[in-house]
DNA sequence: CTCGATTGATGAGATTATTTCATCATTCTG
DNA sequence: CAGAATGATGAAATAATCTCATCAATCGAG
């Protein structure tokens, strides 16, 4: 048995919440104002507390109306976005993509040309984003992961493995201190991704190295910022070989030694489990499995 | 802008989705079974499909209709828990709680007494179940986990740290093979748990222990099989030494080397972020951050 | 084998929910 | 300062929802 509130004066309640304004929420409901401030009010009563505090000419919610509004907007859109996956065109040929912000100045955008050249008809909307979807919310239609792989619910697709190699300024090579065995990284200082400590203690265990701490460390919170501040000589960054390919190749970064951290984690194409693929997801799918 | 569909219709359908029946759905409803089948009638209109595959007397959902119901189901859901928090009785001394089937034979109901003797008047309703929580669309108050910690959006209060330790049949011990150094683990059977196989692998080389592999090993799907498997006979596991602490003491498992794995890990104590606690959430949180 | 019960479909009409209209109070802006 | 704007409220109009009646087709008990 469940016990649902007034689904249609929540309706009203989410649109009047979201604008702070029963006057805009009519607007947008096609409805007058009255109409929103007689659903509001029923939905009030149903609750026995109040969602909006009033002065004046303006409304504002109140604590439970910001909470009780955090949860209906969720699971309205968990509603709008599953009757728009099932009346959405299969045929369509716009894709939205999601994507890491390295990866996409790195890698993607270097690519984008060749994709529009194999598919000129493929529109691809792309948003860069940290972090991991929530498929039944969201209308993006795919994204690329980095990580184990192991997420639960979402379609999985192995792109490529991550192999980190240290990066560095060629200043660096260049300095007073020597930057020739792996020994010598003691003295420089090690650029971490935050919650990712253990990358450096990986390679330098599989390098052999056994040390406990280096002349400093310098943490960044993306792995972006850690292959920029290697850029700007601020230390020893470990970057995927791939996504750093045009800075080595420009001469911006080099790589003091070529041992590359075989992780576990690699990139992942992931959509929503169960989901008919549309034309434009297949063609963007099928272009990144070869692509990389 | 948002899009919603009849919402009226759309709690009729999860009614009539959720029985497979149009006739039990009047009755959750109180409404007639023509009602029923006229929202259904109207919804799939709206949506320009089917919902429902009719035959005789019954219906059964189409594909497309058990796509909806899992999101619709899973909006209602957390529209419903969120209007039952908003109406919530917060003096209520009745707390649903749930945790891992290992920590609760083995750590909770062992001390379920004392709880009961030190706050006789709060009732705990008490589920064994696997895996994180949605605490937007469960009516779990709290919960206790495993892990490291780091779980976005909820509330995580560390318990206590957890420490593995070898733990065997003491018939191990008077078996033909001997366990009398951590190097002898090599000629018996390993046991792990499922995605925790670095857990024997750090803690042989904290050992100073480095073999690849050991005379065979078996993979449990979960940590209270393990154990179980261990009082056996077929194998050295690792194990929380609390969790174990009863088998240990009556012998039916012994710690063939007294060498704590210092994990990572530890019990939280968990529970909707921002979440006002009522009385017996305060006391059973009360309770557990000082027995562990 | 038959008849009553059961399920769902459908249209017409009854009932209820929602909305508009009219009015009010209060503020804000040109 | 006057007109515009916002929200509250009650009465009445409108639209949505529901019941009722009927139908078709099956199923199960006697």
């Amino acid at each position: 048995m469940r016990h649902l509130p007034p689904l249609n004066a929540l309706r009203v309640f989410e649109s009047a919440a979201r604008h702070r304004s029963f006057a805009a929420a009519g607007k947008e409901l096609f409805v007058t104002s009255s109409a929103v401030s007689h659903q509001v009010k029923t939905l009030e009563e149903y609750l026995g507390l109040s969602l909006f505090s009033r002065s004046k000419r303006t409304v504002a919610l109140t604590p439970a109306g910001e909470q009780y509004l955090t949860s209906v907007r969720h699971a309205f859109d968990e509603i709008e976005m599953a009757t728009q996956r099932l009346t959405a065109n299969q045929e369509s040929k716009v894709v939205k993509i999601s994507v890491a912000p390295n990866f996409l100045t790195r890698w993607l955008m270097p690519r984008m040309a060749r994709f529009q050249a194999l598919y000129p008809d493929i529109e691809l909307e792309i948003n860069a984003s940290m972090g991991l979807l929530d498929f039944d919310r969201t209308s993006t239609d795919m994204a690329v992961y980095f990580g184990n792989g192991e997420w639960d619910d979402i379609e999985v697709h192995f792109l490529r493995k991550i192999m980190l190699v240290p990066v560095c300024s060629p200043q660096l090579l260049e300095g007073e201190l020597p930057l020739e065995k792996p020994e010598d990284l003691a003295k420089h200082t090690l650029i971490y991704v935050r919650k990712r400590k253990w990358e450096w203690e990986n390679w330098l265990h599989q390098s052999g190295v056994d040390f406990i701490s280096a002349r400093g460390s310098l943490q960044m919170s993306s792995g972006q910022l850690a292959t920029a501040a290697a850029e700007e000589g601020l230390g020893v960054a470990l970057a995927d070989s791939t996504l750093t390919s045009r800075e080595i190749k420009s001469g911006k970064l080099v790589v003091p030694f070529d041992i590359q951290l075989d992780t576990n984690r690699a990139f992942y194409l992931v959509y929503r489990k169960q989901r008919p693929l549309t034309i434009g997801m297949k063609a963007f799918k099928e272009w990144m499995m070869s692509e990389m």
